[in-house]
DNA sequence: AATTCCAATCGTATATTTGCGATAAGCAAT
DNA sequence: ATTGCTTATCGCAAATATACGATTGGAATT
């Protein structure tokens, strides 16, 4: 895509806050979120059976909240246990209530 | 792009939630939208100045903004003068209030 | 070493987003 | 009616996002 003379900087909590809005806005991934929020933790099968799309799909899902630091992957074999980051969650927490006022 | 058999149904908070984490999801609108809680109010000129980006680049993030709801615009000749809209900014701080307990 | 299970990644197709310049549209004042 | 100011929309190009099936990879068990 085209881009203005250089990358615009933002304030840094800008671009995290955007980082993590992005990264909600999929109805998919709210309710993947909510899931975990209800279940403390889960499996991508699990998942993959509550949603009505392919496992490859669902482990992009998970993987752009990983990226965004929502959640985390315990390693579980043969399985992957995923969690809430607690620590990246309350950041994305105070961020938005911040921004609300 | 290929979907799974027919569109999926997510609850209404979850799809709304969605919605206004997406617009969120770009720096540039929650700069936009951090000035206009600062200023209150302003026109897509003011922004056009503090932004280095088009004027129709601008105008397009607002017509997101409003898209969600999120802002509102009023007639001003000849500008157009922008606002939160608060209605709907109550709306989207306590679905995130919600989301994040 | 081979097998099995689960999840990630690859390759592909399509849709959407982001950006720009150029043009159109709306409204006031001349 | 014409001009001038401001903002929206159009048309295009490139980048990202979303979805799928197929394949690969990793870890434990046989």
């Amino acid at each position: 895509m085209k881009r203005s003379l250089e990358q615009i900087e933002y304030k840094e909590d800008t671009e995290a806050l955007a980082k993590f809005a992005k990264a909600l806005g999929h109805p998919t991934r709210i309710a993947i979120l909510k899931h975990l929020e209800n279940q403390s933790c889960c499996f991508t099968g699990d998942l993959v059976d509550v949603f009505p799309l392919a496992q490859s799909t669902v482990s992009q899902h998970l993987k752009e909240l990983k990226n965004a630091g929502l959640i985390q992957g315990e390693l579980k074999p043969p399985k992957i246990k995923y969690c809430i980051d607690q620590e990246n969650w309350n950041i994305a927490k105070s961020l938005f209530k911040k921004f609300f006022d």
